[in-house]
DNA sequence: CAAGAGATCATCT
DNA sequence: GATGATCTCTTGA
């Protein structure tokens, strides 16, 4: 179930577009933490002034010009860590953002009260929308525990991994829109580079 | 409800 | 010295 090299090794949008719905799993010890991958954006090539690529090879973006299936994670606006998911063939620049997770929290005694136990409980409901815990690049990195020491790490190991949990996303499902944050790319922001769950509540925007 | 500002630092010039 | 693949809080209509 878990995703190989060869998955990676492939067209970025296309990647981007299939990483719907599969599960991305960080094992810490004997704890997973698991959430859906609701929504993605692509960063792809050389050209692309919306990725860190664009101003060419440096210590930082060396990850990116690396072999597919490895992590790039990187520290934005002084306090977030933005999670990425290198593709294409080496030396080929090329990245997906993992904007947003759906949560999966194993049930247990403790919080399967989810929403049930009302005002003042100590397990309060994930919240949906605005309020979530993982609707975001900077969010979901808070969410799981991700930080720079997994930088580079390999998707391939037993660390941090992408499921495929057979749950087929159909092609009208999928929304896509431009990508966010980057009004400094001119031409490039304009490319609809971001896909997201229609209808999926934990999407970062609509 | 929309718009703006502040937080805070690795990376690049 | 400037800036950003963000988020949250505050302000004002």
């Amino acid at each position: 179930m878990k995703l190989k090299k060869s998955f990676y090794n492939r067209p970025t949008l296309r990647v981007a577009q299939e990483l719907l719905g599969k599960y991305l799993v960080y094992r810490i010890g004997k704890k997973k933490i698991i959430g859906k991958i609701v929504e993605t954006e692509a960063y792809v090539g050389p050209q692309d002034r919306a990725s860190h690529a664009s101003r060419g090879r440096t210590p930082r973006t060396e990850l990116m010009f690396g072999p597919a299936g490895h992590t790039y994670i990187y520290l934005i606006y002084g306090m977030y860590y933005c999670f990425n998911i290198v593709t294409e063939a080496k030396d080929y620049p090329a990245a997906v953002l993992i904007r947003a997770l759906e949560p999966i929290i194993p049930q247990t005694p403790f919080n399967h009260r989810q929403g049930g136990a009302g005002k003042g409980a100590k397990n309060p409901p994930l919240s949906k929308g605005v309020g979530g815990i993982s609707n975001g690049p900077g969010k979901l990195c808070r969410y799981l525990k991700i930080d720079k020491k997994l930088n580079g790490a390999d998707l391939t190991g037993n660390i941090i991994w992408v499921e495929d949990r057979k749950e087929k996303i159909l092609p009208r499902e999928i929304a896509r829109a431009k990508r966010i944050g980057i009004d400094y790319a001119g031409q490039w922001q304009k490319k609809k580079w971001r896909f997201y769950i229609k209808n999926n509540n934990f999407v970062s925007r609509i």
